[in-house]
DNA sequence: ACCTGAACACCGTTCAAGT
DNA sequence: ACCTGAACACCGTTCAAGT
């Protein structure tokens, strides 16, 4: 006997395909289980369709997760652009938004590292960069090109961090240099011998403030060419 | 008719698997078609065997990326390290030859951004760098932490660089931040629309050089906390 | 124009069985 | 110990055919 049909009450009808909606259910395998696991076929079956479909409205994976990442990228804290008072203390603040919101999806910051973003809240944190590089009297030039390099910093660091804490299979790489550095030989690596395990010191948020900080620094007192 | 039994003599023993066979054998791989060609199955099949015998040595695609780069890391200029008199130039010179070799391999170089190498040969190129923080009167605690910044920012601009010259599909990421940039509405993206094509004005190498420059003058000048 | 099923051309990794 | 064939559990993308 084969089963009922299904009436349109029991279950909710399908809902029609768009490109917000699939960023949103992308999104939401995303925050659930990872960037991995959003695959054109995964997403697929979330949406009660076939990986063929998504095509109309992704140009391919690739677009997929720069959405996904504009997307994240909208919860970044830009108040402190507006706040009156520490420049640098504000461009730390903002970067330190992006940071944690990049930290919570390792995989997500891993993939930004290799991809240039253009949608519409990168460009927002660009420009409210710029805005606090400005109000620090730095240069636009230097700014223009120093922005990238803040932004840079902040999602390796992001990716780096991020994976340590979560996934266990990089951890191993980690794990891999500490061992490399603790047994470095002093005839062949004298340097590395003598920093030792400083080489590796620090907290994630300790060195990271120190990086933005040392880099705003150069960025502000190197003249381009 | 089966085929007659091709004899000893005429095609040459199937070498024995090694771990370092196998490396150079990947290491060939990428230098004709690039990383994304190199997977265990494609290794394996030009090894006359199949991808699970690869395991023996190998303990994941991953370890064996990070070999590659490794093997490659050999071929970056060192001698600037022991060279006599301008350290920042020394300094400059082995990150650009550094950068070089990444940039003839995009795909390695974006891979090399997502992991933590800890080869002998990125281990010889940290210890050089070093030796050059050093003998530039960088206290010892600002070396350690900011010799992996000047890495990740070389590593980065490789890939980004590397990427932009040989991928077209990537090309075409920049395609769209070049016009996001050109279309900032003044309203809402004020500093993108006041600064325009300054954000993305200059050559790679002389982008590279001012960033480094910046950023070694950061760390020089940046006491840690 | 939008959507689909099915296929194409692949992946990494595991495992029982052989030598 | 080393090596293998075969399987498991997937991928992104294309394309002819439908609505």
């Amino acid at each position: 006997m084969p089963p009922a049909p299904v009436s349109r009450r029991e279950r909710p009808a399908k809902p029609a395909l768009t490109r917000d909606g699939i960023v949103a259910a992308a999104v939401a395998i995303m925050r659930a289980e990872g960037l991995d696991k959003v695959t054109l076929r995964r997403l697929a079956q979330d949406l009660d369709t076939g990986p063929a479909s998504l095509y109309v409205y992704v140009r391919n994976v690739a677009e997929l997760r720069a959405a996904i990442l504009d997307e994240l990228l909208g919860t970044v804290d830009l108040t402190p652009v507006t706040a009156p008072g520490d420049w640098r203390g504000a461009l730390a603040a903002v970067l330190a938004s992006y940071t944690d919101v990049l930290i919570a999806h390792p995989s997500l910051a891993r993939s930004a590292l290799v991809s240039r973003p253009s949608g519409p809240h990168y460009l927002a944190l660009l420009d409210g960069l710029l805005a606090l590089l400005a109000a620090g009297g730095v240069p636009a030039g230097q700014a223009a090109w120093g922005v990238d390099l803040l932004l840079q910093l902040a999602t390796a660091t992001a990716a780096e961090q991020g994976t340590r804490n979560a996934d266990a299979d990089a951890g191993a790489e980690e794990d891999a240099l500490a061992a490399a550095v603790a047994g470095a030989a002093p005839g062949r690596y004298p340097q590395i011998a003598a920093l030792g395990p400083e080489l590796l010191s620090g907290t994630g948020p300790d060195r990271l403030a120190w990086a933005l900080a040392a880099l705003t620094a150069g960025i502000a007192a190197t003249p381009r060419p």
